[in-house]
DNA sequence: CATTCGTGAAGACGAAT
DNA sequence: ATTCGATTTCACGAATG
């Protein structure tokens, strides 16, 4: 019974620009019906039209002016029967536009529960009607389900600067573990954000679980052991992160973490130079294979330390720590022999 | 005084039995 | 499902400058 779930194909994004051309077209079959300013073709000198938000020319077809984006309903020709189109007016954010593709197809329900109230055979229609409408009911449940945890997504991609495509990627995540019935006791918030971290991880800019742990609406460990979960469950083989994905961030994070705090005399005079170095270290001890078993956040903490030892720049491990949230002990055990490992070490 | 370093206890996780 | 080993964190004090 779960073949009903068409899901799986929520690849299908390619921008919904072209499609709506193709059917554009249909409904209007002469050219003439459609008002619009009169321009020509630069290529055939034919009449070009407005439709919908776009200028075609009627003789080659030609698309004048496309970058609008058609954020509007699809109603044009449905005007006859003003039925429950109300749902596809979604709101027009590209995330949630999956969402928007999903909803579409409870239409085709209404012809069998919404037309006729009463007919002859009681007892078949009302055993079609309930398992229909069981069916509709869990649909828009896991309808209402998505489109929380699509929301709480991008919000947390957006505190967390993560690229449009994470928030895709968690959205496919999210959808598989929606699918294979994984959310049975655990919050929608935990597997959202295990998502965007899985999802973060995949692409190859982590973000920390402790900064996760800052824009999620739970606990730090909550959405860790959903992430781990989901992780098993869907087979999803995210690798380690790479610590060097780690630095530019934590580089960042050091200088302003010194910034607010101005009792100190800590300070960096080339923050470009102090990334370099830490890249380097990182990349000698991963040759070395001295980061096999360490949490990568401390190895990428540990490279930022050592880094500013060797660029005489003062930086205390408190601020790193404080930055990286790693901690200072984990810090000095780890930068020494990422110094010990590497040419650098001498001091 | 600020910073760094070292230590033991404790929690978490992966692997193995 | 429970142990074991390694890693990390916490809390504290000592050493260094």
């Amino acid at each position: 019974m779960t073949e009903i779930e068409l899901s799986d194909e929520m690849y299908t994004r390619p921008s919904r620009d072209e499609e709506t051309t193709a059917d554009a077209d249909e409904d209007s079959p002469t050219a003439s019906a459609p008002m619009g300013q009169t321009q020509t073709c630069p290529e055939c000198e034919g009449t070009v039209t407005t439709r919908d938000n776009e200028d075609v020319c009627t003789s080659c077809g030609l698309v004048i002016e496309d970058d609008e984006i058609d954020r509007g309903p699809e109603w044009r020709a449905y005007n006859s029967k003003e039925q429950s189109e109300k749902s596809r007016v979604g709101s027009p954010t590209t995330v949630l536009m999956h969402d928007d593709g999903l909803s579409t197809n409870i239409s085709w329900q209404m012809k069998d529960g919404y037309g006729n109230s009463l007919s002859g055979k009681k007892r078949q229609k009302m055993k079609r009607l309930r398992t229909w409408n069981r069916r509709f009911k869990t649909r828009d449940a896991k309808e209402r389900n998505l489109r929380q945890a699509l929301g709480e997504i991008q919000r947390m991609a957006a505190a967390l600067n993560l690229p449009e495509d994470t928030q895709e990627t968690a959205a496919v995540i999210y959808r598989r573990a929606l699918s294979e019935d994984l959310l049975p006791g655990r919050s929608i918030e935990g597997i959202s954000t295990a998502s965007l971290y899985a999802a973060a991880r995949t692409h190859g800019t982590p973000r920390t679980l402790d900064e996760f742990a800052r824009v999620s609406r739970i606990e730090k460990d909550r959405f860790e052991k959903a992430y781990w979960y989901v992780n098993k469950e869907l087979n999803l083989e995210i690798e380690p992160a790479d610590p060097t994905s780690y630095l530019p961030r934590f580089v960042d994070n050091v200088e302003a973490a010194i910034e607010n705090d101005p009792d100190s005399h800590a300070n960096i005079t080339n923050a470009n130079e102090l990334e370099t170095v830490a890249r380097d270290l990182v990349k000698a001890a991963q040759r070395a294979n001295v980061t096999s078993g360490k949490a990568p956040t401390s190895i990428a903490a540990a490279a930022v330390y050592a880094a500013s030892l060797l660029t005489n720049q003062q930086v205390t491990q408190r601020h790193v720590s404080e930055a990286t949230d790693v901690t200072t002990v984990t810090i000095r055990n780890r930068y020494q022999e990422l110094l010990e490992e590497t040419d650098y070490c001498d001091i």
